[in-house]
DNA sequence: AATTTTCACAACCGCAGCTCT
DNA sequence: TAGAGCTGCGGTTGTGAAAAT
């Protein structure tokens, strides 16, 4: 026979999640980290079915995720990977550290969908719509050539248009772009059969200094690490505040000190010892985690009226991290 | 100020492929 | 090996906020 069923779904809460119900999820697996997903309302307490709370996770709550608008760099990127790979959204993802596939999916019509057609392009082909009107056209050759692009409308069953862009639109980007030609990232009949063998226009694993979230490890309890001895103007900023609203805001985190040596007593172990193999590679990815704009939208995690019944949500199981993470006022910061 | 419309995004639904018994 | 469940993915919907009227 199979398995289990995942869930029992009467009864089962659907909809927005709460804060609350954020918290057990976050608290669980910090504490025990992704596993079966089946189990994860349970043991979590929660009433909601393990797609939801994987999904929840994946999309919201996973502490290396960006948050925010793409960037015009990004975007672009999308672009360029929506041309080689269609509506596969996990790919295009994979390729966009921080961003999931949700995301992207929900920038791509809301926004860019939108902007191709303004553009006279056909997003799904990422060809010159047919009916283009002169005065699209009029409008494409001048966005593209701000990106300094040539104009390729006049012929219609040419390669997919393929947006390019200059690097120095976006203040976190960085590197030049790959050499790659427009027309060699025009996706192949092999390279639809096989992602591997695509050449996206943008060298993300370059551009991102070799960061890439389908690398992103999974954060395990044991990974999660103490909290860097701060510095005094950090810290007094931080724990200043009487309202926790702005706590993490206030930590600056961007002028973090990436130089603590996590593999000292700085990480916060679980007594898990079966990952030690993949130490090493943990503390190096897992830098960037938790940028700032990722603790500044962490909103739910310090804006409560954080009184004592609230903490009691968490059980005696939760790391030491856990508890600091939720007692706003008790922690500098650090890696998670 | 009230109502309507538009927008953005979180969340749900259903399917396909994989895994497990 | 069959059958049932699990996971991940992509499409779609629901809802709250913002903008427009």
């Amino acid at each position: 026979m199979g398995r289990q069923p995942c869930c029992d779904k009467v009864g089962l809460k659907k909809g927005p999640w709460t804060a609350e119900e954020d918290k057990k999820l976050i608290s669980f697996i910090l504490t025990n980290g992704q596993c079966c997903w089946r189990a994860v309302p349970k043991l979590a307490g929660l009433l909601r079915c393990g797609k939801s709370c994987r999904l929840r996770w994946t999309n919201y709550l996973r502490p290396d995720l960006k948050r925010g608008l793409l960037s015009e760099y990004e975007e672009k990127m999308v672009i360029d990977l929506h041309a080689q790979l269609g509506n596969r959204w996990s790919k295009i993802a994979s390729h966009l550290p921080g961003r999931t596939d949700n995301e992207i999916k929900n920038h791509w019509n809301t926004h860019i969908k939108k902007k191709l057609k303004k553009m006279g392009i056909d997003p799904a082909t990422h060809k010159p719509l047919p009916n283009a009107n002169e005065q699209n056209q009029n409008q494409t050759r001048q966005d593209q050539q701000l990106h300094h692009q040539p104009v390729e409308l006049e012929e219609p069953n040419q390669q997919p248009l393929q947006v390019d862009f200059d690097p120095k639109v976006d203040p976190n980007k960085e590197p030049e772009k790959p050499e790659t030609s427009l027309e060699s990232s025009t996706i192949t009949e092999e390279a639809k059969e096989e992602d591997q063998i695509i050449t996206p226009l943008f060298d993300t694993m370059e551009l991102m200094n070799g960061f890439c979230t389908d690398e992103v490890p999974i954060i395990e309890p044991h990974e999660i690490l103490m909290p860097c001895a701060p510095s005094s103007s950090s810290t007094t900023s931080s724990s200043s505040s009487s309202n926790s609203t702005n706590f993490l805001e206030d930590l600056q985190l961007p002028d973090f000190e990436w130089s603590c040596n996590y593999n000292d007593n700085n990480t916060i172990t679980n007594n898990n010892n079966n990952e030690d193999k993949d130490d090493d590679n943990n503390n190096n990815s897992s830098m960037a985690l938790w940028d700032d704009d990722i603790i500044g939208n962490r909103y739910w995690l310090i804006n409560e009226d954080d009184d004592s019944d609230e903490n009691q949500v968490f059980d005696a199981s939760l790391t030491q991290f856990s508890k600091m993470f939720m007692e706003s006022e008790s922690w500098g910061y650090g890696l998670f």
